[in-house]
RNA sequence: CCAGGGGGCCGGGCAGCCGCGUUAUUUUAGGAUACCGAGGAAAGUCCGGGCUCCACGAAACAAGGGUGGCGGGUAACGCCCGCCGGGCUUCAAUAUCGCAAGAUGGCGAGGUCAAGGGAUAGUGCCACAGAGAGCAAACCGCCGAACUCGUUCGGUAAGGGUGAAAGGGUGCGGUAAGAGCGCACCGCGUGACCGGCAACGGGAACGGCAUGGUAAACCCCACCUGGAGCAAGGCCAAAUAGGGGCGGCGCGCCAAGAGCCUAGGCUUGAGGCAGAUGCGUUUCGCAUCGACCGCCCGGGUUGGCUGCUUGAGCCGUGUGGCAACAUACGGCCUAGAGGAAUGGCUGCCCUUGCGGAUCGGGUCCACCCACAGAAAUGAGGGGGGAAACCACCCGCAAGACAGAACCCGGCUUACAGGCCCCCUGGCGAU
RNA sequence: UGGGGCGUCGCCAAGUGGUAAGGCACCGCUUUUUGGUAGCGGCAUUCGCAGGUUCGAUCCCUGCCGCCCCAG
């Protein structure tokens, strides 16, 4: 009983950039990233936002239209692997990071992926931001690359 | 060897580094170590069960049900096995064979398909076409009669035509023409008797055609079904709010007055007013209640534990059975997770495809040598050439469908490639 | 987990056993100097897919595929 709270008290107060980022749960969490700073890749879309002192956090989004549940574990995998991998030098400090997966983002090379993560995490550090996803067709004004 | 059909099985392997999940051990803690870690469909959620709670005296009715030949298997099933009856087996594609036969057609074997009770229990429907489509019907035709001589009346289902379907078929007799009107055979119905557990098969004799199709149209008959679902259900249980009981205390607004303190505020507060409920016939009167504190009780939201994986289990051998399957013995333990764990790489091997290379093998072509032969030719040897084939070598690419969520038995659907067995036909050799 | 509904021309849709209405859009012609309007004509060959029942299926039955909704 007393091993929960001996263990949620100190990940809430003091920041620990060495440890493992935290996993968010929430769906006001994803809603609130939204309004944060977006970063588009061919493979992913990167979202941050700063979330108060609560750490880094990461979270993944995959939807039922990327395909069946193998290919959607699949990518959750593969994000997770990056994330751990890049998250630690490179994420925001106390921003959460959300990834949402795209369609050609199962097939994509794991190396360029990285690098492209990596890329968008410096991107967001400036605080630029691609402009939201509307409906309808939009010509490729940010061409990015 | 080739082609086709049916059934069953496997569904990449071995290592290395960094990581993931459960459990166990260990560590003050961070953590460390070890074991194990998706499927034949885990899928769709279409059937049948186990399990859990609720309900329940029985029967009948209602409602629902693709349950519907018979026998067996099974915990059970709409599943499986065997059989019965039926359809198809047509030029060809993709399986045919035998008998008989002038051709078509036919019979049988084999193959294959199917939700295969009831159409005299009742109701409905059968478009268009056609004269007529359901207790039959007269358009043309055929026959008879009448007369005004091309019309009317009557008889007739053999023929024409329409249609998916036209109320038994063929032949002979018969008749004005016809008609089961009569007869023979076939079909149909009833059916003594025989065989079979049964479905059903064979069938003496009789009837004398009366009875179209559709029930995956309504329906009838027989049979089956209580409802909900692991977010079932059980246990523990915080903060806050709210419920009940007991005890203390005594209230919303105004407020005389009293106490405290620096003008002003704080505390207390007789009394009045207002509200709710109840009683008395309305005005009205009477009674009760409200806020807060403490203790106890019950419910149980977030959360935690459990249900949770040893089970109609899997493997091997034997026995019984045509089979589905059953049974005896031996061995084995094989995911149990909170929206839920398998990823990032590397090497070698395997399979498949493509390209390159051209050493080897068989195959083919002509030539030479020796043997047999009249010759054609046959088998053996030698060196030569070749589009394509096989194996070897090198390089590249690919390795499907798809992820347990309480658990089983089925069905359905998806699936690269490979292996095995059985059956049918063709070709070659013996 | 349990339950319900839909799929018909590019779009909206009627039809529910007997040769698939209609509107918008599109195409062609006429009217007009031109455009619009108006008029006439055309436009469904897998009625989501595959089987089956039936003489005959968009309709009835079954199985798939896709989409949507409801309860927890």
């Amino acid at each position: 009983m007393t091993l929960p709270v001996s263990r949620a008290i100190p990940s809430t107060v003091t920041t620990s950039p060495p440890s493992k980022p935290t996993v968010i749960c929430q769906r006001r969490d994803f809603l609130a990233a939204n309004s944060g700073i977006r970063v588009a890749r061919p493979g992913f879309v990167l979202l941050a936002r700063p979330n108060g002192g609560l750490g880094t956090r990461y979270g993944i989004t995959v939807t039922k239209r990327i395909g069946n549940a193998v290919v959607r574990n699949r990518m959750k995998r593969r994000f997770r692997e990056l994330l751990w991998d890049a998250l630690p030098e490179a994420g925001l400090p106390d921003h959460d990071h959300i990834l949402i997966g795209r369609d050609r983002g199962v097939e994509r090379d794991f190396t360029t992926l990285k690098t492209e993560l990596h890329a968008a995490l410096t991107r967001a550090l400036e605080g630029k931001t691609d402009p939201p996803r509307k409906h309808g067709n939009r010509p490729r004004t940010g061409n990015r690359r």
